[in-house]
DNA sequence: ACAATCGTCTACCATTTGGTAGAGAAACCT
DNA sequence: AGGTTTCTCTACCAAATGGTAGACGATTGT
């Protein structure tokens, strides 16, 4: 039996709203994307608002799953640690690019959207920092901004995952060998800028 | 005597498309911005596509410009140049985070303005390429990827700059004291990325 | 002086947008 | 069986979209 149909408009409205970004893709669209009718989708979520709202949820549910499970997987060396959450990350990032760049449209989003979003991430956000925070007193990473650290981590990572236009200029090559060699890059590059 | 018309919508499409995104500004809106009927918009650009790339060009001159005078005034120690050349392209970049945001829309633009765009910032990146890798050579800075590190500096110094939103989600404050911290820590995080 | 060009405008238009109203089939209770 | 709820559909609609046609005044060249 297929999945059912509120989850297939999610997944979805979850790539096109993150690829093309939220105003650029119609309901038609989604619809069409689905097999169903518009109307359809209107019956699981009243308005396009609704539908945005919930993906947002949706997304960040899912990273914060990913990345929990990364942390509780590894050893306590930070460095280590930064770079398992930063392998979880990667694999669903630039496959989907949409899940990272979603988050990238919060800026965009009628405001209320927008807090909503930040709310939702704030726990996972303050966990970070904390942590940071305690292993920089313990001398084991950097001394800096905890907060401004996590900014430009995020930064870094998302930036790198949701533009492959970005790195096609580059010449870049997205075989499975690039990629690879991409997040090697990635990881040295944060380790050397984490580092103490 | 006021600015040229063109000139004044080009300014005002530029803010609104790195803003929202591009497919997100209607004509309209443009106009009401500028003051002027919609169909003066389409009388100096002949289709919303036309504009979209005149705005374009003109941001990719306006950051080679900048990126090349903050090149020749600073001495050759490769970290002083990283150094200066972020500074150039920051100031301008977090008051108008259009002008940083529209390169982020290259994936999302109909594909002829997107290979137009990139073609248009190639030498500027080619030559970065080119000089990282001879840093890197002479060994002083860190041996990787020259085209990546190009990469990785892009995304993070893009991504601080475009995304005042995720900033506050941190705690970040807007303010001067705030944006000569949040510049300052960008720096020292990319020297340390970079250093041998 | 007068025609031509330039810059801006008002008046439309076809298409697409997010959204409403309500019909019809299937499943689920009792 | 008969009614209710669940899900999907067709048929519309008002507003907004990118774009066309062409009028109007000002400036310019001759």
């Amino acid at each position: 039996m297929r999945r059912p149909t509120r989850d297939r408009i999610l997944d979805a409205a979850t790539d096109l709203f993150g690829m093309r970004g939220v105003e650029a893709v119609s309901l038609d669209v989604i619809a069409a994307e689905v097999g169903v009718a518009k109307q359809t989708l209107l019956y699981w979520f009243p308005s396009k608002d609704d539908l945005v709202l919930a993906v947002l949820v949706a997304a960040v549910e899912q990273l914060t799953l990913v990345v929990e499970a990364a942390i509780r997987a590894t050893s306590d060396d930070p460095l280590d640690r930064v770079d398992a959450v930063v392998r979880a990350v990667f694999r669903p990032a630039v496959r989907r690019p949409a899940l990272l760049g979603l988050v990238r449209e919060v800026g965009r989003l009628p405001s209320t959207a927008g807090e909503r979003l930040v709310a939702e991430l704030q726990p996972l956000v303050r966990r970070a920092e904390a942590w940071f925070a305690a292993e920089m007193e313990a001398g084991r990473l950097r001394r800096a901004d905890p907060q401004l650290i996590v900014s430009l981590c995020y930064a870094t990572v998302t930036g790198i995952a949701t533009e492959p236009e970005a790195l096609r200029a580059v010449g870049w090559r997205a075989d499975t060998a690039g990629l690879r060699h991409l997040r090697s890059e990635l990881l040295t590059f944060l380790r050397a800028a984490l580092a103490p």
